[in-house]
DNA sequence: CTGTTAGCGCATTCAG
DNA sequence: CTGAATGCGCTAACAG
């Protein structure tokens, strides 16, 4: 054995698999575009032979070269650490492989020029979409990258300016549902509390629900605004709850999504022991992991869906449909657990 | 305007930029690696002005297939869903771009197929290095990567009959903490809960050193293997409770890892109620955002640093590093809470 | 059915 | 200091 046909230290190329199998490049590239049919068996063999032999892997970034598509697609994560991200990449990697698609995935870490090195980067490997949940991403930026033909979806969250497929929550019936359930068990005075939501669109359209929803309900109820990086404002939590409390409202906490509401009751927790639980009612939309384990209601989002529905969308874009925008907004799904119960809690000292 | 040279679909390429810079593809080329100072500044600014009017971006994959190296590097996780890699994945994509590697994430979800699929995929897109970890790749796949010439480093767990660089936590030393910390809380029964653990490194030597350390204390104890899709096992967790209290003994449960401690919660809230910390003591191995909100002691992997660590290693081997295979072992951190307070729990019924 | 040829976008000798 | 020529691994006409 030679000891120069393997494991050669430099990876086989397509011509090294034509000598190797007495043939020309063309045969190997047809083989392995599937072009079956037009080969016959005994070449096809031969190549087969040869490849195994080499161990062959064709270059994936030649051929992207050549043919001018890599079947990349990049996949801009705001936060991973937020479950509900990973969950919404679990959807997007099923589907990528569906769709043979390699998803490149970029998390921003809540970093608004990480965010944007990483667009520039995509561009320089050439993926051919993006799917993006942002935190901060101007309209420029995107915009610029879908005017070089690279079509755009975005998940959870619109980007100010941009025309753009988006798929994300039924935010506004998620929130009705929500406080739907919270009147029907009883409570009269209810404080969302959410994130800066100035520049996330998400965050905007919950807080515009929860306003519309208890003026149409004729509820009483106010946004608090919790900046987890600063959260002053949690005193500001406490005060309206004792204010209430001390009318004989019933009040209830509803976290715009899993970082506040975990925000939320780690205070509750400092604040008033381990069973805060007893002395105050938390809800929240996104389902996280600790909700069953602390018997939290929750709004659970469709999070596998969409990132399924991103990628199809972004199929479609990258095939060549010329359609005008379109938004798709899924259902949540209200998981009622020990928190708002009736029984379970009370407003009073 | 001709609107031929802005957002022409097509983008820009090298030879765009010499035909309107007025030069020749070499000086752009040397422009774009830094050869600086070998340009005349007469002709840089050509250069730069010329690069903004196209809006151009090297193509990262044509460089690559010149040059032999794309600056990519694959990390394959097993579970996303486990905060333990995700924090891992932060570390490695810090250190990635300090020395301006693209990370490549591949997320196997547990499943061993798309594990193996990812790797071909990854040796397909010829990632200069791969980061792993992993639940079922066996050595062989790796074996063929690494006489390929592709750099391995593992983490958190080690393959069979595989040598290569390994980064994770000091588990004997984490184990010995945690059960020395129980016993100076008087728990004199322990019993030690983890995954089927013959396929996972970290897990078996997380298990001996269980075995190893109680032995040496002379403490009673005993492993209890839990599988979290077939939970059976969680009855014979419920009867060596009983059995240990009603001799009057204090026993407390340590998780492997967070996953378990999650299922072993869930299922003592099932069995006790919202009071089960009075009645049974949880510590685990990794600190999740849910340990802090209901108390629990546990000792919190180094993940940042382990990530990081992975990738330095990573580079030097990318780099030529021709030395034997290392292991980096870092040290754990406990965090003690209620859980495993002498005064907030006792054994007794 | 099969092989030859000509680039894809870029980095690199090697001459000006 | 600068530019023309060559080829990385592969696909896509275009001939046999």
């Amino acid at each position: 054995m030679t000891r120069d046909n393997f494991s050669n230290d430099r990876r086989a190329t397509i011509t090294d698999v034509a000598r190797e199998a007495g043939t020309g490049k063309t045969s190997i590239s047809r083989y392995l575009n599937g072009e079956t049919g037009v080969l016959s068996t005994e070449l096809r063999e031969r190549i087969e032979e040869a490849i195994a032999k080499l161990d062959y892997r064709p270059n994936q970034m030649a051929r992207g070269l050549k043919r001018g598509r890599n079947r990349l697609v990049g996949m801009l994560v705001a936060d991973l650490t937020n479950p509900y991200s990973v969950e919404v990449l679990q959807g997007v990697e099923a589907a990528c492989h569906a769709y043979g698609y390699m998803p490149l995935i970029c998390h921003a870490a809540n970093e608004v020029d990480l965010e944007r090195r990483y667009l520039q980067l995509l561009t320089t490997y050439r993926v051919e979409g993006v799917i993006v949940n942002a935190l901060g991403v101007k309209e420029e930026t995107l915009e610029t990258l879908a005017r070089g033909g690279v079509p755009v979806v975005l998940v959870d969250r619109a980007v100010e300016g941009l025309v753009a497929d988006m798929v994300g929550l039924d935010n506004p019936e998620a929130v009705r549902m929500a406080i739907r359930h919270l009147v029907s068990q009883g409570f009269d005075e209810l404080l969302f509390v959410v994130q800066p939501y100035a520049q996330v669109s998400s965050r905007r359209v919950r807080e515009a629900a929860f306003r519309d929803t208890i003026g149409a309900l004729g509820i009483s109820g106010v946004t608090i605004v919790l900046d987890l990086d600063n959260d002053e404002n949690l005193a500001e939590i406490d005060a309206r709850i004792s204010a209430a409390q001390s009318q004989n409202r019933r009040v209830a906490l509803f976290a715009a999504n899993a970082p506040v509401a975990l925000r939320v009751a780690l205070h509750m927790k400092d604040r008033h022991g381990v069973d805060w639980q007893r002395r105050v009612a938390l809800m929240s939309i996104d389902d996280s992991e600790w909700a069953e384990l602390d018997g939290m209601t929750t709004v659970r989002q469709p999070t596998y869906n969409i990132g399924e529905r991103a990628v199809e969308f972004l199929h479609e874009r990258i095939e060549g449909a010329g359609v005008a925008a379109r938004e798709c907004l899924l259902p949540g799904e209200l998981i009622v657990r020990a928190s708002t119960s009736a029984s379970t809690n009370n407003g009073g000292t």
